[in-house]
DNA sequence: TCAAAAGTGTTTCCCTTACACCCATGA
DNA sequence: TCATGGGTGTAAGGGAAACACTTTTGA
């Protein structure tokens, strides 16, 4: 949930939009050996949600993921895949919502259309920590990363969410090769292996690891190398898209 | 789609329904080495389908789809699993479905709920062909298996749909072990391997598969032996459920 | 000179493949 | 007895695991 609110307000019906249908968006960066998702935070209500949204009814329901994903990160061409619909009637819970409208001094009608039950459809997206910008929406005053390890309790049932949404990451990592869309362009085999180490919360023997991604062929060393530490420098590389 | 239209007609505002929400249900079979899924007929309007339906205000989204199993088949307990959301705004077409109303007879005001843009949650379910009771709903005339291999073309694109659930079926046969809930309870060896070639659409090496899924430790041999053939009888094996 | 990270070579182990052989059965 | 399908034994091959060795760098 988020930018779902920019002039729904003061549209109790909920006209141009696809009813009862919302977006979550469990958007994943890495930084310091850490995996982070961005959330939304609300003003004066200590409520975090992750970034989300609605279906336009001229657009494709992925189109609309990937509306909401540039909106929070600037970014395009980013990995952005469904994983899961999150339908349960027990999600329904217009507290949180209630709440986040009272605060900016707006109170709902009981039939307003933000107040009914919605189905929504789960989003992940890997994206280059160092080249999202996180833009809060209209209603929300902050937009930052979140430490998987330390997250605050999340608004309805959006730590489900974001369980779900890790658990089809590592279940793909290695599948579809999409472990590189966290990396900046170029990177060392030390980072990489970090990075598969972090989501899959254990460790990878060394050797074993390069031998195996260097084996896939997807990667070209960039000659150049890295410098500042007491030690070998190692190699950058980067991965070959499509030739 | 199938099943939508039990007293709908008569509801042109889908009151208790949620609203744009469909859920399609891909139900494979396997008989005669064949994959079958199981799709409705429209008398007179020369229209296939997929079994489908809406889901109630009152129940989850996927307590619904097994709910559409139930009717189409009678079974429970059965492996159902949601695997896309179809969602584009190409997928809004009135024509098909005022077709169906029109033979019988029924000519609905362009504001009906049933003709408005859906957004379709896609699951597919693997069913013992033995044990299913193919069950048309109100306002198809059948109800039956056809052959993956010469589906007739379906209404909007449930064709794709179809596509999409048996590649599902491809990725996850190995890492979920869901095949055998497409057999009778005992079967042979040579059951289960031609199962997965027709699956997996290539042949398998008939010693490392038994090897293989006997490595599993998922199988016990229930002593008893087939007879019938001018050849060594094979064991009859069954899955062995959680112990 | 030393510690630490990086790259690579070597050996072992295991699973899959490939091939073969024996068994059971009815024509 | 023969063809056919079914079960299993054995050896070869490929990749991962385990370990070790070398290289590079700054303290």
């Amino acid at each position: 949930m988020s930018n779902k609110f920019r002039n729904q307000e003061a549209n109790a019906h909920g006209h141009g939009y696809l009813p009862g249908l919302a977006i979550d968006a469990v958007i994943f960066g890495f930084h310091d050996n850490q995996l982070k998702v961005l959330l939304l935070t609300y003003k004066n209500t200590g409520l975090f949600a992750l970034p989300g949204g609605f279906v336009h009814d001229t657009e494709d329901v992925n189109e609309a993921a990937r509306r909401v994903l540039f909106d929070r990160t600037g970014l395009t061409n980013i990995f952005l895949d469904q994983f899961y619909v999150f339908g349960d009637k027990s999600r329904h819970d217009t507290a949180p919502l209630k709440a986040i409208m009272a605060v900016r001094g707006v109170t709902p009608p009981d039939d307003h259309w933000l107040l009914k039950r919605f189905v929504s459809v789960g989003y992940y997206a890997l994206v280059d920590f160092t080249k999202a910008i996180p833009t809060p929406d209209s209603i929300s005053d902050s937009c930052d990363w979140f430490g998987l390890d330390n997250l605050p309790e999340l608004m309805q049932d959006h730590n489900l969410i974001i369980k779900k949404a890790l658990e089809t990451l590592q279940a793909n990592l290695d599948q579809k090769l999409i472990g590189f869309n966290l990396l900046t362009d170029d990177f060392t085999m030390g980072d990489l292996q970090s990075l598969y180490e972090t989501i899959l919360n254990k460790k990878l023997i060394r050797a074993a690891f390069q031998r195996k991604i260097l084996g896939l062929g997807i990667l070209e060393r960039t000659a150049k190398k890295w410098t500042g530490g007491a030690h070998k420098a190692p190699y950058l590389y980067r991965f070959i898209s499509e030739k």
